[in-house]
DNA sequence: GTCTATATCCAGATAGAC
DNA sequence: GTCTATCTGGATATAGAC
């Protein structure tokens, strides 16, 4: 999005981002007290202590805005969900990241909404924005993987699993932990129904020609 | 909301009322094209081929106008989960109520947005047209006692994962069936879970105070 | 009840001086 | 880059004639 290669004149550069960073703060301000549709550039400009006409200095439009907001949760997003797990069994970990998952999301309600919701009207992130959100998701294949679990539908039902426990939190008892007291009752059931059965220690046991058996 | 004593010109009340159907017909329209939150009076009146004003002789606001759409859509709502399960066997009777929810949710977005997620600023719907809602709740409470769970938590696990399925399927894979198909599955993992182990057929043992019929 | 006309307000975005 | 001033357009809602 930036210019990298202008070498004399990085200091410039420098500045120019801090200047937009302290926009997206404010933007973010903003959005956590009048809701994340709200946001107007008027506000937006007056609590960073700028003009209206100031913004378009940084930002080509509000979509623009939006956008870098998106970038910002994301990278937030990826970093919060790829910290060092200090458990060590594979399924601690699982449910740990649910946590973490969860957490996250409660957490800052206008985030949620702008990453996981598509509530603002004319505005779709941009590739570049939309990375990390990637990274994040292969970071949970491979927590599955590390439980045995490979099957791309038994994703879809861990994910789907995830979206609705933070759903039904948000919704209908915001501040609370109805939903969220009931994830490791979720972990078990999702693990007792897509994981692949243990291998009894000792036994070899051969069970053949498992297609599920492709798990490492 | 309306009189109902005034017998002598009932039907000039059944004008009115056909009226705001209309009205609330073409808001329906709208939202369908511009999106819920997009909706404006004018459009609204330009659809209904009357002008804004005449749109305030029905509705007291623009959020009046949307909780008459709430009231209808939960309405819908209701009718569409209680209408007759042809299926005698419980658990195939909460697999087809899945299925409904599912195909409910994700056959009309605004709808689906309007009734469960808030999306509208300054709008929250009125007792009044919330109540088909909790009707509804109720009548998934039912189907899941059928199959014996009462458990309060697992009725909150059931709602996770219905809220989960038709949220990833809308974000992630809009007019497909990706997470649709996982239904059966889901309602494996969930009843493995949380149903309480089988008796044995053939013996009576007698479970007493079977109330499925209970649905109109 | 329905209209024309308008009040009031706020939005995003731009022109041009400094 | 930052400002003042303004453009353009749309929003909800109301006044008052008919």
């Amino acid at each position: 999005m930036y210019k990298t290669g202008d070498a004399g004149a990085g200091w410039r550069e420098a500045r120019r981002q801090s200047a937009r960073a302290a926009i997206v703060d404010a933007a973010w301000a903003a959005v956590r007290e009048e809701g994340l549709a709200a946001l107007s550039l008027r506000n937006l400009a007056r609590r960073a202590g700028i003009t209206t006409p100031t913004v378009y200095a940084y930002f080509a439009s509000k979509n623009d805005i939006y956008d870098a907001m998106f970038g910002q949760a994301a990278e937030e997003f990826s970093a919060h969900m790829a910290a060092p797990y200090d458990a060590g069994d594979p399924r601690e970990v699982l449910t740990a990241s649910a946590r973490r998952f969860v957490e996250f999301c409660t957490s800052d309600l206008p985030r949620y909404q702008l990453l996981f919701q598509r509530t603002v009207p004319g505005f779709e992130p941009s590739a570049e924005s939309f990375a990390p959100s990637v990274r994040a998701l292969a970071g949970t294949r491979q927590r599955l993987a590390d439980n045995g679990i490979t099957d791309a539908r038994c994703l879809d039902v861990w994910t789907a699993l995830l979206a609705g426990l933070v759903g039904q939190q948000i919704s209908n008892d915001p501040g609370g932990d109805r939903w969220v007291m009931l994830i490791d009752d979720i972990v078990s059931m999702f693990l007792a129904y897509c994981q692949p059965p243990r291998r009894a220690p000792r036994r070899p046991s051969r069970t053949p020609s498992r297609k599920q058996g492709a798990q490492p």
